[in-house]
DNA sequence: AAATTAGTTCCACTATCTGGAACTTACTTT
DNA sequence: AAAGTAAGTTCCAGATAGTGGAACTAATTT
């Protein structure tokens, strides 16, 4: 029996807990409030099953259930969550390289993280207060169409990646979105090559971007760091001159967390 | 049987996911990262199972296992709270509001929620970028020695006031701290005449804040704004200028409630 | 007012969780 | 380096808590 890694693709055998939060998701990645019998509907489980689950999780404040009977996310989701950012060594480390980037490319900066087949944000410094701050900490996204996404999957071994491109449903978000699976691997062989990869308006429409990886001692991938603008501000040639910039960062946090490490042990 | 609201304060029975829980909130709570050992000394619960429990948490994604075997809490957890967020409504009517407090008062504005005897922060605008953006955002404080906190425990029923202020641990984060139950009991009435609830240094030394509470339709309490700035630069006599314009901000989301729910039937 | 839909409760059944103990692996000490 | 100790993992019979069909109540709609 293999250990659970935080790094494997399994399908979730975790009884009860995977329901529940698997409900808990369905409810937050809804892009409207559900009544009972929407969740009813998509969770295809019986009715006293169902109504018992989200008794407990309204118990415990995950989800709240608002006047008009609509279930909602619930606020001890932030609370978990503001202790899990807040403790995150990667950000830590990262914090002051992003903002130096930020301060030479004037562009919004991402760190983001992979989990499974998405790439999770960790931290940004936008331009200026541009729409409303944190709005993206948090943000998944799919790897295969983002500049951070794509940095990752580069950075994975052969059959990691294999087996996450497998697992990944892959639709066009923009008409520039790759959705052709051997178009795919060759970006990723072209990213490993260079050492960085762009998004060419393939997650969005307008917007472009240019991310690095960031490795481990172990050379195995823990982030990536992106600089991302519009595409009428951003050419393809500004953001070729930003490449050399984002890998410094990441070697830069690379180097971060080494020495963390050395003076530790 | 009560049908559990989100106000309602009850020890949770919520059988497996409510230790499930308990085990991320033990993990996101504590000061360091702990390892199996020390989670089995605080969980209280017997090695087999606390293992089991923890891989299934860790399958989820609700936790990680980092490099030196310590437990870590989830990039799973960002995801769904970051959702949780971006949909709330108090907070999307609430954003203009607190940027125009901040315009009118230049300091550091907090919109925050009441879940059992904490304040959860759900927004801020922040002076210049101070710290670090968002660091605040999901932040839990007691209610008793908070301004958010005690306008919102001034703006609770009495019976479930009492309840409330029973299932409180109440200690001195400073030496202003209100500690005595009468004298909380009396600041919380002074507060109801006001409208209004200073923080004279009670949870954080140097740091002082007006807020008001902000009620929906039929009068229960769903939120609160304040004002929050350093002492050495905001006196007793700024916090008492500021205490109309909170009120006055309060009152603004309280008329976005209202007719948001106006057009709406 | 009747019909329909939505939400809640009940209870026998059984899948899942429990927890003690044995086992394996990773450090520590002499 | 070997023995000792602590940390982490696996196993399985027994107990608990979760399951789901059906009946019930409350809220809408016709």
């Amino acid at each position: 029996m293999t250990k659970a890694s935080t790094s494997d693709i399994v399908s979730p055998s975790t009884g009860t807990l995977g329901k529940a939060i698997a409900l808990v998701e369905l409810v937050a990645l809804a892009d409207r409030p559900l009544r009972f019998t929407d969740i009813l509907d998509r969770a295809g489980q019986p009715r006293g099953t169902l109504h018992r689950q989200l008794c407990h999780l309204v118990e415990e404040g995950l989800l709240e259930m608002n006047a008009d009977h609509c279930y909602e996310p619930g606020l001890r989701l932030l609370k978990l969550a503001s202790r899990a950012w807040g403790r995150s060594d990667l950000r830590r480390l990262a914090a002051p390289h992003l903002q130096a980037l930020h301060d030479a490319t004037g562009e919004t900066i991402h760190l983001g993280m992979l989990r499974d087949t998405e790439i999770i944000y960790l931290d940004k410094v936008e331009s200026r207060q541009a729409v409303r701050m944190a709005s993206q900490i948090g943000r998944a996204s799919p790897a295969y169409c983002t500049g951070v996404g794509k940095a990752a999957l580069a950075a994975l071994p052969q059959p990691r990646l294999d087996a996450l491109l497998d697992l990944t449903e892959i639709r066009p978000f923009t008409q520039h979105t790759i959705v052709e699976r051997q178009a795919l691997e060759a970006e990723i062989a072209a990213i490993r090559r260079a050492g960085h990869a762009f998004d060419r308006e393939e997650h969005e429409a307008g917007i472009r971007c240019v991310a690095a990886a960031i490795f481990d001692q172990e050379r195995t991938f823990i982030g990536g760091v992106s600089v991302t603008g519009p595409a009428y501000r951003v050419g393809e040639e500004a953001l070729r001159n930003w490449a050399p910039l984002v890998r410094a960062a990441a070697n830069a946090v690379m180097e971060e967390i080494a020495a963390r490490l050395g003076p530790k042990a």
